[in-house]
DNA sequence: AAGTGGTCTAGACCACCGG
DNA sequence: CGGTGGTCTAGACCACTTA
């Protein structure tokens, strides 16, 4: 391979970023098949197992899926929701129920300081503000907000976002970009009162827990790209998180 | 290598699992050095590229860490408290304070169902319950009920939890186990009285919610070891996890 | 200078999938 | 059957640490 880029980087780093940066260019939808290990090998001068260092660590971070016998192909864009699953508490072992999605509106606003410093924006920066329900066999269980930089995602529009499968899938589509979830926190609250009422707990019993998430999402490249809130309701249900 | 284990094991995968076995059994403590890789394949008679991928998924799985030049060690036991930080909300790039553990008291229960299936014991079984508070800068923030079969760690002495690094090193040094956390799971809940009053929320306030974490772990082989449940006050605090 | 891990190559064989 | 990914080998060179 040519010694295009940086010099220091190892060669399989190298074809791993041009790789995501194919993918990025939108050259490779979701579930299409990749060239084989020897046809890139070819093409990009490294040797077979070179290729499949890069491609082995697409994998592992998820942008790859590969099966034996039959290819390489570039995995699904990652759901709004994340990957913690939904159950009831206490079991481990269950299915995920499938949630449901509803786009409830886009607004603007101007960002905090928090908010600036982690998506890397001066004081006050214009923000998209993305409000989103979910559903779990019909009843509310979480209440969204997406914060992206309004200038990197200048022309969004509203019915996108209601037509689509959620935030990152409309990103990836209309923006060419891919997301990826940095860091989440949770922590509990009160739930406020704006919040219960789109979530519909009703009545004067305002003394519920939420489960508060806080997440920070970036493109492939590091740079912060959404602050996202969520406000779930966990009175039947708890956020499970497998780990490797 | 000879093949000396179940068959249709790809060669690193054994030489992987022998490794852990070996861990296990103490032949390393935390930093020792393990043998180099060519040492390795001489003795296990497979190549360095074998030993090279099988200490590769050792290190992705924490086990092992290598330093260029140096060699390679083991990794020391994870602390109890587990791979998430406590942080600032809304602060992600923030330095994490240190956690000091403190040893409240084991005593002995059975098994509810639901805490029976996830161990994979019979109903009733009994359990050990080692109770831990968590302090930060001095204030209480979270108290964990660890549960263990008491048959499979029959002889536990408190006297090893009040004066070790925690749970699982008590595990490992006592019981030459090595725990691995297997999935967690988070809600909102308001603190129970018992909860409340070990955490020091004193008065009629006792409307305050706190994260309820539940973790199942396991020895490395995937047998599940430990129940735990953990009450956070996340008044001033969030739990903080990375992705990869 | 010697020893270690890190990268890269070339070639081989196997297991699996599809037509 | 051919093509793909999965495993394994042997050998080379580099970068880093230690002495």
């Amino acid at each position: 391979m040519t010694a295009n880029t940086l010099k220091r980087q190892p060669l399989y780093a190298q074809v791993k970023q041009l790789l995501m940066q194919r993918m990025s260019g939108g050259e490779w939808q979701a579930h299409d098949a990749l060239p084989s290990e020897w046809e890139l090998a070819d093409e990009l001068g490294a040797s077979q197992g070179t290729i499949r260092k890069a491609l082995s660590e697409l994998v592992d971070a998820g942008l790859l899926y590969r099966q034996q016998g039959r290819g390489t192909y570039a995995a699904p864009v990652p759901g709004d929701w994340g990957e913690a699953s939904l159950l009831t508490p206490g079991l481990f072992f269950e299915r995920p129920d499938e949630l449901v999605r509803e786009f409830l509106g886009m607004s603007r606003l101007n960002a905090s300081e928090d908010i600036a410093e982690a998506l890397q924006l001066r004081r006050l920066a214009p923000l998209l503000r993305i409000r989103q329900l979910w559903r779990w066999h019909g009843a509310p269980v979480a209440l969204d907000d997406a914060l992206l930089p309004a200038e990197t995602f200048d022309g969004m529009d509203a019915r996108w976002l209601r037509n689509s499968a959620g935030v990152y899938a409309t990103l990836q589509q209309r923006f060419g970009v891919r997301v990826r979830v940095m860091c989440e926190q949770f922590r509990a609250e009160m739930l406020p009162r704006e919040e219960a009422g789109l979530l519909g707990v009703t009545g004067m019993v305002a003394d519920v827990p939420a489960l508060c998430l806080l997440r920070l999402s970036a493109d492939m490249d590091g740079r912060p790209l959404e602050w996202r809130q969520r406000y779930c309701l966990t009175h039947q249900l708890a956020y499970t998180v497998k780990h490797g």
